[in-house]
DNA sequence: TTTGAAATAAATGCTAG
DNA sequence: CTAGCATTTATTTCAAA
């Protein structure tokens, strides 16, 4: 459920109709919807909704659906970006420590990029003390990692995505 | 859904015991969990967990449940970190752009950042001239707009969470 | 592919421990 | 807060178009 490119799962990738967009932009606002409530919001019948879901989970479109959790009220009301410079681009040295990054404790996401950094870390902890042990203690322990730049987060905004690109 | 504080939604951040924290790393994992599925797995009585899924859910610490898409299978291979630097920092300049970039075709999340940056978008775009009429036509256009930088993004993994701290 | 209707399965409300 | 049972609601299956 990482890699860019989609050639994975199932057959088909197959050409999505309007009714299949709708679906898609209704599981993505709401992911416990019905499908009741589904077929009715995109005006069609339940059992062709029902087979129209399963199909675009079959194919991998929908590749999974998540709750979202308050971050602050579990404690870690703190979020940064880890920006993690590599002094070696050894392709095996590259991979291990991607393996590490994603197994920090309060790691969201972990970015591979190309350009300045080589990895961006988005984190939630518990407090700034526990922001700089994480980064002393899971990655700047690594020899391979040759410097980081930590950038606080303010706000988190969902971006509109690509179902509406008009 | 978007700041980091928690205080918007109803009353209680309550304390949350091992029954809550394990429903909640279940439904991080698969959203559409039955409740029947759900109790089974953390070991308490279907209407216990129905009961401690509602409370989660109006607390607020269940903040929603949401689809996650294939983005190249819907068109949109390339994804792309854009770091957004502005020359003023008048609060409704600020606010007026975020406004904006959240609004931009493709984008995924928004954060405002301290630091070097004031903004990183992570958007998703169908080429790597589409990445470039973005830039161009909907975040260099806006006078504020000191420097924009772009990072490639070549993989997204998905880190451990806050629920599994040790 | 789509549909409606029957059969199966699940969620909710109520009662009580 | 928890559990069991009855009621209501949702999902799945299937024959048919």
């Amino acid at each position: 459920m990482s890699d860019l490119s989609s050639k994975k799962p199932q057959p088909a990738p197959a050409a999505l109709d309007g009714t299949d967009l709708a679906i898609l932009a209704a599981l993505v606002d709401d992911g416990r919807l019905t499908n009741a409530a589904l077929a009715a919001r995109v005006g069609v019948a339940e059992s062709t909704c029902a087979y129209r879901v399963r199909a675009l989970r079959r194919s991998g479109v929908i590749a999974g659906v998540h709750a979202r959790l308050d971050l602050g009220a579990l404690g870690h009301p703190i979020q940064a970006i880890v920006k993690v410079r590599l002094g070696s681009h050894n392709r095996e040295h590259v991979r291990s420590l991607y393996d590490k990054l994603v197994a920090v404790p309060g790691a969201l996401t972990v970015l591979h990029v190309g350009g300045d950094d080589d990895f961006l870390l988005h984190v939630a902890v518990e407090s700034p003390q526990k922001l700089r042990d994480l980064i002393l203690e899971h990655i700047t322990i690594y020899p391979v990692v040759q410097r980081t730049e930590t950038q606080l987060v303010f706000e988190v905004r969902e971006g509109r995505g690509v179902l509406r690109p008009r």
